[in-house]
Order: structure tokens, then C-alpha cells, then sequence
DNA sequence: CTCAGTGCAAAGGATTTGCATGCCG
DNA sequence: CGGCATGCAAATCCTTTGCACTGAG
């Protein structure tokens, strides 16, 4: 899947939206460069800190596109906040590390080993409960170095 | 830990309850039955219509009282709902299986090798991270039989 | 020109809180 | 008795929606 220079990405992202007919405006470049440029996921006031240009409803409504668009995951770890992030296909399998008392969320990528398992487990599990799955979420749950 | 007879649970709430000066009342015994009869992670809708004698508003403060004192376990899968479910050592360690259709949840145990898999990637991390990592959270994400 | 996109303000909906009353210890 | 617990109704707060305006094609 894809290149990794920001302009691959917007390229990415910018046929992503043309295949649904969406088109790929100023405000929706902007939520992409804040997305690509944090590395991990972030909620909606952090979106609107970081590039205030940005605003409320808009990037709400456009994450929703996006993710509809299959070009954002939206992520639900805390009552707070939803988190958004560029999907995996858009950047790279990877999972999160979760600080349980500030609510940080950072990237983490498992190891082959890891990833083989989590692979068998769906397999298993799928067969054993009827499931059809396709995906599986991980978070490592801890508190980051600044809340310890 | 703990044994697995109803009445051992009771026991054992009844312990952690008192541990933090709190009563366990009937509409507090009514809650854990309900979780323990689930055997899988609900709603509050679902709570209220298992056990009409239970309201909203104290069934939201109960398991916060409980969620603290480490009875139950709150998850968020879904924006709609937060779901809860007997905290994990007044069961037993498992993960989620998650319907992205309909939002159901099941649980299922990891195998020895996964778990082994988990724990590694706990230790691994947290020492590349600077999180002091305690916990993880797995899901598998498909469509349940019904919604397939 | 036309219609998707934008932004403000208001609405929606799950969860929380204020307060008067009930009940356990 | 004293204070925790309860339940109703009202308040909160994130998120969504209505609507008139703007701008891209």
C-alpha cells in the first residue's frame, strides 16, 4: 500500500475522496497535515490547537467523511474523546500504548512473532464463535513517563 | 483470584465493597447478578431491561463506586454506549470479540501462546516507550453470526 | 451557475449531578 | 440517629445537525 512522502499521502487520500465524489478542499488538506504530522492519534481539540484554521463541526463532519472514505480510523478508549488517526493503510499496521491517567495515546508497531499470533487467534476464535473477523485492535495499557 | 460459586462472588465484592466503606445493597447485589448471569460485557439499556428494578441514574453511580473499588470494568467500543462487565480477577483474564455491525461483544481466552506473545510486547515496549505498562486490551473485530 | 463544503448556533443524547427522601448500620 | 444510597429531574458535555453563505469546478 502506498508511498510515504506527504505528497504520496495527499495523492492517496486525494483519490480516495474522487473515487466517492468528495472533493479535497483546504480545510481537508489541513486535517490530513495535522494527522500526518502528530504520528499518533489525536482528539478533536488537539486537531483544533494544533491548526486553528481548523473548526468544530467542519473537521468533525470531514473526519466522518474521511472515515467513511476509509482515509481515518476513529478511535474509542475513554468516555472524554474520540481520537482520530490516518487509517492503516494510509500509514502502517501498528497498535497504541494507552496512559491510563492522562489519556495519551502513542503508536507501536508488534513484532512478527506477536503479529502471527494475533493472526492465529483470529482464525481460531473466528471459528470457534461464529465470527466472521477481519481485524484486531491492540492497546498496552500503562501510564506514560510524565504521569509515572 | 477467587473461587467461582455465586455466593463466592458475592463474598468477594461484599469484601471489596466494605474494604472502602461502601454498602451492598440490593440494588448493588442486583448489578453483579446481572454481569455475572451476562458472561459477556453490557450496556446500560441492556442492565435496565434485564432487571427493571434497577434505575439509570443509580445503576451509572454503582458502577462508578464499583469501577473504582475494582468490581467491574468499563469499555468503550462505540460511541453510542460505554459497556461493563465484572472486573477481570472476579472472573477470569479474557478479551473481546467485537461485532462492528450491531456492537455486540463476546468474550474469549487468549491461548497460552498469545498471552506469552502479549506479555512480551508489554515488557518490550515499556522499556522503549517510557510507559510503565500494567495491562493489555485485545480485540477482534468482525460480524457476528447474526449479522453476517 | 450549481452544488458540495463551511461555520455559526442550536439540537441531540449518553452520562452526570443536585437535592429531597429512604434506609442500613 | 447519622450518613450512605436512591431516584427523579435538571444540567453537562461531546458530537451532530439545520441553515444560510461561500467557493470550487
Amino acid at each position: 500500500m502506498s508511498g510515504s512522502s506527504i505528497t504520496e499521502l495527499h495523492e492517496d487520500v486525494a483519490r480516495r475522496l474522487s473515487a466517492r465524489s468528495l472533493r479535497y478542499t483546504n480545510a481537508r488538506r489541513a486535517l490530513v497535515e495535522v494527522l500526518a504530522g502528530a504520528g499518533r492519534p489525536l482528539t478533536l481539540p488537539q486537531l483544533l490547537e494544533l491548526d486553528a484554521s481548523l473548526t468544530q463541526s467542519s473537521a468533525y463532519r470531514n473526519l466522518a467523511e474521511f472515515t467513511d472514505a476509509g482515509v481515518t480510523n476513529r478511535i474509542f478508549v475513554d468516555e472524554e474523546h474520540s481520537y482520530f488517526e490516518l487509517a492503516e493503510d494510509l500509514t502502517s499496521h501498528h497498535h497504541h500504548v494507552v496512559c491510563s491517567s492522562c489519556g495519551r495515546i502513542d503508536d507501536f508497531t508488534a513484532t512478527g512473532a506477536l503479529e502471527a499470533e494475533l493472526h492465529r487467534a483470529l482464525d481460531e476464535v473466528g471459528a470457534s464463535t461464529g465470527f466472521e473477523l477481519s481485524t484486531h485492535r491492540l492497546d498496552l495499557v500503562g501510564r506514560c513517563a510524565d504521569c509515572r
